[in-house]
Order: C-alpha cells, then sequence, then structure tokens
DNA sequence: CGCCGATACTGTACCGGTACAGAGAGGGCT
DNA sequence: AGCCCTCTCTGTACCGGTACAGTATCGGCG
C-alpha cells in the first residue's frame, strides 16, 4: 500500500493539498472546522504529520544541531566533565525544540556523518582541527561554533582560560615551596609516556594551553618538570608512569595534573608507593568535577564551569544559525573565554622539608 | 549569490546534472577521468558534496538514528550505566555510519523531536511507555528497538534479567540471615519518600520488575522491608531517607538497592550513623557499575553488561531498519533477555546476632 | 448599489537530490 | 559486415513537503 501523504488526505477530505499542508503547519490559514475534519481524516490514515525530510528540504531547516567529537566517543559519555557539558548543552537547546546529532569522527565504510548528515550547524569539541571530520564541517559552510579548540577567525567560539588556570595552580605549588615539580598531561596520540622534551609536542588546544601556563610560572623559578603523558582515559598508564616518577631518588614533591581523573591515577600512584597527601606529595587536578571534592583528602584543582561553558556554546550556536538566516556573514564573531579558578582544598601543602 | 548545487557543477563542466550525482554517489557510473574533472569543478566551487537533506528525501534514508531519552537527559549523560551504555551503541553503529540523535522528550514549544526530526529508526531507552514522544515515534511507523522497558509485539527488545537478578540479591541476604531488610529504589514521579505500600505504585520497567524480583524472594520469607523511594539522581534524599529509616530502633540490617549509585547514598547514610559495612548493616547495589568495585568495602550487587546490552540494541535496530527496508513486517520480532549475576563482594556479610 | 478588505482556500513553482530506463559509441566475435 | 554487449552519459519523473501569489466569497459601509 502506497505511504500516505499530503495528497492522500487532501484527496479524502476533498481540499488541496496546501490546505492540508496549512492544517498542519499553519493553523491560523485556515478554518477551525475544516481544520478539525482534515485532523481527524489524518488520523484515520494513520498519517503522523508532514514528513521531516521533506519538509526539511522544503524549509531549509532540519531541527537538530550537530555535536562534532573527534576524542574517542567512549570518553565522552563515560567522563563525568564531557557529560555535563552534554547535558548543558541539551538542557539549553531544550526550549527551542533542537535536537542534537552526534557526529563521530570517522564513520567507517565511506559515510562520513560530519559530511552526510542533515543538521543545521554544529558543535566542534575539543577537536583535532586537522581531522577530516572538522574540514567537511567547515567546508558545508554551515553555522559553527568551536568549544575548547583554538579560536578561528570566521567562528564564533567559547573557551575556558586554561593558560591562567595551570599557571594560577603551577604559582600556587611555588608558593608553597615546591621546586620539583612533575606534570602529568593528556595527549590523543603519541608519543605517551615519560617525555622528555615536552616543548616540540603537537598538543590538543587544552593540552597545550595548560602546558604553556604551567610553564608560565615554572620557567621562571627554574622549575624543570618532569613531564607524563597519556591519553585521557588511560588512568592507569597515568598511575603506572607517575609511579616510576615518584620512585626515583630525586622524587618530586608536587604534581600537577590535567585533570581531576589524571589526578586520581597519581593519587593512586602515591597510594601504592606509600606516599602521604599532601604531607609527602602535592596534588593539584583541574576542572573541579565532581571527583575532586569527592577525594579524601579532597582535591586542590582549577575550577572551570562546565555548565556555563556548555550553555554558552548552546547560545552561541543558536545566535550564528539566527544570524545565518538573516543574511550571513556579517561583522566580527564573539569569542568567549570564560574564567578559571583555583580552588584550594587539601590535596596541596607546604613541600616537605627534607626531601627523601 | 546563489548556492552551489549538482546543476551549478554541471552547468560549468559542460554534462547533466545526473553525471554529477553520479560523480559523487556512484562514481561507477561514469569514467575516471570525467570524475576527476568534475570532482575539481566541484571543490573550486566550494561545493561539500550532495546535501543531505535532499538525499535524504529522494532516497528515504537519512543516515541518522534516534536515541529517546525520557529520564532526565542530565542523568542520561552524568550517570556511569546510561554513559557507557550510549557509548557502546555509538561504537556498534559506528562502522554503519550511523549518526545518534538524541531524542529528548518534549521538546519545548510547539517541536517535537520525536515527530520532527528526520531519522531511520530509533531506541526507545527506559522511557514510560505512556509518553507523548514514543506514542509520536509509534505513530510514524518507524523501525523502533525498545530497552529497558516491557516488550511490545511487534516491535524488537532488549531488556536484562532485572527481576531474577533481583531476586538472587534478596535471596542473598535471607541466606546471611537477614529478616530485616530495606528497600531503595527509584521513580521519576511521585510519591518519593519513604512509601508504605509499594505494590500499588506505577514504576517504570526496571523498577517493577526489580520490585518483583526482590519480593519473589522476600515474602516467601515474611519480610516485609521498608521502603524508600526518590529519583535516580537524588542520591542525597536517598541518604537522608534511609538515614531516616536506619536510625530506627528496629533498624534494617540489609538495605537492597536499585543501582550501585543508590547504594552510595546508604553507604553515605550508614557512615553519617557510625554503622559499619557489612558488620552493622549489609549493602546491595545494581548494575556493577564503576563505582560498584571502587566503593570500599567493594559493594556487593547484581551485575548486567551494559556494553553487551548497548551493543545488542544496536544490532538490533540495524536489523529492523534491514527489515523494514527488505518488505516490512514479517514475522515475530526478536525480543532479547540479557543475563544478570550476583556478584559478592564485601558489603554483604552475615546478619549480626545481637540486634542493637 | 458598488466598492473594499478580510477570510478561506488553491495553483504553481520550487527545495536539491536520486532512480531508472534509455541512447549513442565503440569493441569483440563470428 | 552484422550483431550484441559494455561502457558512459542523459532525460524524465519522482521524493513529500512549503512559499507565495493568486482567486473566490462574503459582510460591512458609504
Amino acid at each position: 500500500m502506497p505511504r500516505v501523504t499530503l495528497q492522500t488526505i487532501a484527496d479524502r477530505v476533498g481540499v488541496s493539498r496546501m490546505t492540508v499542508s496549512n492544517a498542519f503547519s499553519r493553523p491560523d490559514q485556515l478554518s477551525r472546522a475544516l481544520r478539525e475534519r482534515i485532523l481527524t481524516a489524518a488520523q484515520e490514515l494513520g498519517y503522523a504529520g508532514p514528513d521531516p525530510t521533506a519538509r526539511a528540504l522544503a524549509r531549509g531547516t532540519t531541527g537538530a544541531v550537530g555535536v562534532l567529537l573527534t576524542d574517542s566517543l567512549r570518553h565522552a559519555f563515560t567522563d563525568q566533565v564531557a557529560g555535563v557539558f552534554l547535558a548543558a548543552i541539551a538542557e539549553e537547546l531544550a526550549p527551542t525544540g533542537l535536537a542534537i546529532t552526534l557526529l563521530t569522527s570517522w564513520g567507517t565504510g565511506d559515510v562520513v556523518p560530519a559530511r552526510d548528515v542533515a543538521i543545521d550547524g554544529a558543535l566542534v569539541y575539543s577537536c583535532d582541527p586537522t581531522s577530516p571530520a572538522v574540514s567537511w564541517l567547515r567546508r558545508r559552510n554551515l553555522p559553527l561554533v568551536y568549544v575548547d579548540q583554538d579560536p578561528v577567525e570566521d567562528a564564533p567560539s567559547v573557551n575556558i582560560a586554561d593558560r591562567s588556570g595551570a599557571r594560577a595552580a603551577a604559582q600556587h605549588l611555588l608558593d608553597l615551596g615546591h621546586r620539583r615539580i612533575a606534570i602529568a598531561t593528556s595527549g590523543a596520540n603519541p608519543p605517551h609516556g615519560i617525555i622528555a622534551d615536552p616543548a616540540t609536542l603537537v598538543e590538543a588546544h587544552a593540552s597545550d594551553q595548560r602546558r604553556l601556563g604551567w610553564f608560565d610560572a615554572l620557567e621562571p623559578a627554574g622549575v624543570k618538570p618532569a613531564f607524563v603523558r597519556h591519553p585521557l582515559d588511560q588512568i592507569d598508564s597515568v598511575r603506572r608512569d607517575s609511579r616510576a616518577i615518584l620512585s626515583r631518588p630525586d622524587r618530586p614533591t608536587a604534581f600537577l595534573c590535567f585533570s581531576d581523573t589524571t589526578a586520581v591515577g597519581v593519587r593512586q600512584a602515591a597510594d601504592e608507593l606509600g606516599l602521604r597527601v599532601p604531607e609527602d606529595l602535592s596534588i593539584v587536578g583541574f576542572d573541579d568535577g565532581p571527583v575532586a571534592a569527592q577525594m579524601r583528602p579532597a582535591l586542590t584543582t582549577v575550577r572551570q564551569d562546565v555548565v556555563a561553558k556548555g550553555r554558552a556554546a548552546a547560545a552561541a550556536l543558536t545566535a550564528e544559525i539566527r544570524r545565518f538566516r538573516e543574511g550571513g556573514p556579517g561583522g566580527p564573531v564573539p569569542h568567549l573565554l570564560l574564567a578559571t579558578e583555583l580552588v584550594v582544598r587539601e590535596s596541596s601543602g607546604p613541600a616537605p622539608r627534607t626531601p627523601v
């Protein structure tokens, strides 16, 4: 049996297809009575409403926005911080009725979601800017908003003050008298492990900025940190390598970590070696996610407002979509930088007087 | 300037629109040389590929599947178990190139994502089957798969053995000699708090099944459990009310919990009252998520394989999409029931001899 | 009475692709 | 030479809607 379309209903009721369309999409265009008849007929025929695809083509709008996640998808869902970010976006978007379509970086096969899925705009969240998915999105000439990425001239962006936050964290440790400081950071691509010369690394935006921030403070103080680097979701590798570093004779008295989760890995290493936090080892995290306050001792960390970031990103995207609709590339686009703030808790303390 | 379409390129190269279409979508239909010329011209004109919306209309397929989440969106992203589930779906779907569109239950305004967003099929995950979003989806006559929901005759479903898992948990406590047992469960809608007659509640599928399972074991033993009920994300309320129950003179010696997270709330209550786990209070969770093993003492819980559930759901959905494409409603549809398993760790022990 | 504007509905021309059935050219085989 | 097949490319008819500019009807008013 053929599909039920506007025409089916139109024939049934004896009106034009256009009138049926209006019954669904522009109720003010026809009399209440006729509209009722049409809706009833539609109901009887099992018509669920105008086909979204056809409507999207005709109207030029799909009702969905993409979120591009290059990072491990699993991580995006599993990580508390990423989860809160996505949830905030969803909440901010809910009133607009926009659905969220998750764009994975590389649709295996020859389907590339970033190129082939219909969307009204997209959020590029913490992606490798050189990845194919990102360039496909750019080529589509869609409203885009970059989040946690190097700002691009012509697209709005939302970032947090990674660098100054990291600097504050490092300065905090210096102020406490630490001079042997290690760093545990993240990096999706190799090299991983204990890195000799971190300055040569090609980093994602956040890793890069935080590294710069740490060094802003450490370099003037003449501190040359040991450097551990692993993908975000491999806490276990962090644990292993930071344990190695903490076993050295000149072991560091403090660790700067890329995230709270990373800090958990370092913490585990300390536990294994019987090092007390913060007496023997100070640890500073980043994000101030749920784990930070739950840790014992509670984690000193750099707070970012992930919910605000999510809401700002969603708002920027809807604004950008509006801007496109209303005439396109006007003047300069907004670049937001959200504040970060050092939260001193219990995992950081004065450098031990007598190095072990 | 007008948009670049297939026609623009066709005119430029001097071929028919159809040939340009083939250059992108069916490379075997034209000579390699011509294809190169077309692709080059497209590149020059800044054409990113066939418009997904138009393609979707013409092909009758969108390249995206929906996931309907009635439950608090925030919870879906924040909860570890839900996160792992979504990630598993994403991983299973990746090779197919299908993107995931998150359908929120109620697009405020008059946009209803479940009705208005173009998708090829959808997963209905732990939703209230009477919600408008679900009935919109059903009316659209799309491939649907129900997950963690009462199976429906004509749609495939994936469930876990909630009932037998819960029964095993309850039996475990009975075997340890517990007779004063309390339950901390979940419920999105009121009533919340300490419930007198749990049998009258209208529950979501999982809550319902687990309650039945617990009672399967408890009733024959003549145990009438105290009953606490709160939304999943309100651990704090769980903590408060279970604390109240644990303060009673005839306080329970064991708690059966809807999830591991719920168990955390109960655990906090126990801590606050100075009750030792498991000496004074046994606690059994559900899910065996990441927290279970991390808890100290490690949590006795009912294990479900969330990754397997996600993969099975995704596979069932792609199969259902295929079935629709190849001729529609054939015979009976599959209903999967994944096993659960009691994992005994350290949070459950013999009932205390001398009740306090 | 005749003109005007509002209200209710309709006709046509798209939106930007794809499917499918040709049509023409060239090559191999008998 | 004649036939058929393959390889390329094209023409037409949709996919299922919406926008916009009509057209008809009718009541109100000068």
